[in-house]
DNA sequence: ATGTCC
């Protein structure tokens, strides 16, 4: 993308007033080199969902921002009910609630060194992994429901991980307001064999190593010291929440034509949170957030049997998990005054500052985690969410490195293997059962990931707290 | 992202 259709605000802050059909301004948060890597589309999208109905303050875009269906991956979007908001099945994205959470495992570096090829096996022989995959459990009927409306709560309930996880988890585990009826029996159909798997595309489960701290109050309230291992879990709600986004976007397009919404692009089909199109699909977001809760719950308890094979004092412990793809009803202060407000992060994570009462106890006084998963063979990032109100961004942040490349485009450009045997030489072991989805994944295919964090500290999203360096990634 | 098109 080009600067020069930008206004320069900062080094790190970019705006587009408002012309035309947009109600607020659009917010680039990027340095120039970043703005540079971003596809043109970007722009344009940003604008796009400046002109949503209800749109409060400005259309946000993370410093990882590219191109999505609808709004940008790492758009960020607040709308009021009071004032004709809407709902956007494109604002969540296919992948609802699609997240990364973060375990400690009690374990050194120096203990999974050497034992990296033999924890590689055991963590690919347990989490099932790959397109069309099954997972321990079968899903159907009541069952099912209690899933969707309990999330990581009912997943602890049926024995999969423990009470203390659900503090660690965004909304404790559970997800308010979600509907099993507002889900298709075809979605449901979809999910029946698919919980506690992990997917494909970007994603995996990777053990890492905390390489550097930069902020040592923050790393010992989260419980990370340098040389710490831990794991990370970036997946979604698999089948279920595909379905649902699916579903919904068609809805939504016709019930925007009926209630004469007009659209800048046909991706952007939402609907009014006030209509029983957007009830409904608020409550069939939050069963499939609820599913992917559930999910990283019981590969979470996957992780814990695979690493205890190998290191019997392994204690699998969540840091915390939290989403990057959907619609939350918050309580933001703008002008002086509190709102409560539907605020889409697509590809955008949620970041809590300091003094939040959502967070749990040990991380009130910090700020929430913000985890950010880098690609293939980079490094990660957990990261402290500031409630910096100089940034009226909705206390979001980045959710990642952001694709550079098109999936097809690292398909043809690199060969599977070769980077496995690249990854290999630098110590870093993979296991995935499709050498094209490794190959689409390619490191060189995203963005810088230290150049994405640096600009998110830099720009007041959130601060960095620890970086952490891959040793074994099971890969989708 | 996704039973990579019902």
């Amino acid at each position: 993308m080009k600067t020069a259709a930008l206004t320069r605000v900062s080094d790190f802050e970019w705006r587009i007033e408002p012309t035309g059909k947009m109600r607020v301004p659009g917010v680039i948060y990027a340095t120039e080199a970043l703005i540079e890597a971003m596809d043109e589309k970007v722009r344009d999208q940003v604008v796009n969902v400046a002109c949503l109905p209800g749109i409060v303050s400005a259309s946000y875009a993370m410093p990882d921002a590219h191109w999505g269906y609808g709004f940008p991956i790492g758009g960020v979007a607040a709308f009021d009910a009071d004032r004709g908001g809407v709902v956007s099945a494109g604002g969540v994205g296919f992948d609802i609630s699609c997240g990364v959470r973060c375990l400690r495992t009690g374990l050194r570096h120096a203990d999974v060194e050497p034992f990296k090829e033999p924890l590689a096996d055991a963590l690919y022989h347990r989490i099932p992994v790959g397109v069309g995959s099954h997972g321990p459990i079968r899903l159907a009927g009541k069952r099912m429901d209690a899933m969707l409306t309990g999330g990581a709560r009912w997943a602890v309930e049926q024995g999969w991980g423990t009470r203390d996880d659900l503090r660690h988890i965004e909304a404790q585990g559970c997800i308010a307001g979600a509907r099993a009826d507002a889900v298709s029996d075809k979605a449901k159909q979809r999910q029946r064999e698919e919980m506690g798997t992990l997917g494909s595309g970007n994603h995996y489960l990777e053990v890492q190593e905390v390489s550097e701290i930069y902020d040592r109050e923050t790393a010992r309230a989260y419980g990370l010291d340098e040389h710490d291992v831990v794991v990370f879990i970036h997946c979604g709600s698999r089948g279920l929440g595909h379905q649902v986004g699916t579903e919904y976007l068609k809805t939504m397009a016709t019930s925007a034509r009926e209630h004469g919404i007009e659209l800048p692009d046909r991706e952007l089909a939402c609907a009014s949170l006030r209509s029983d199109t957007g009830q409904a699909y608020l409550g069939a977001m939050r069963a499939a957030s609820n599913c992917a809760l559930a999910n990283r719950q019981i590969i979470t308890h996957l992780a814990q049997q695979a690493f205890v094979e190998l290191f019997p004092e392994a204690d699998l412990t969540l840091l915390y998990d939290v989403s990057h793809n959907t619609c939350k009803l918050e309580e933001h202060r703008l002008d002086g005054v509190n709102r409560r407000l539907f605020v889409h992060r697509k590809g955008a994570t949620r970041a809590f500052g300091p003094g939040h009462p959502e967070l749990p106890d040990e991380y009130r006084a910090v700020g929430q985690p913000v985890l950010i998963g880098g690609s293939m063979g980079t490094a990660s990032y957990v990261l402290a969410g500031n409630a910096d109100p100089r940034v009226p961004s909705f206390t979001s942040a980045c959710h990642g490195a952001g694709r550079a490349m098109s999936r097809r485009q690292a398909h043809k450009s690199w060969q599977g293997g070769q980077l496995l045997r690249e990854l290999r030489e630098r110590g870093i072991i993979i296991r995935s059962p499709s050498l094209r989805g490794v190959a689409e994944e390619a490191p060189q295919a995203y963005k810088d990931v230290d150049a994405v964090v640096d600009c998110a500290e830099a720009a007041g999203l959130a601060r960095k707290v620890a970086k952490l360096k891959p040793l074994v990634c099971i890969k989708g």
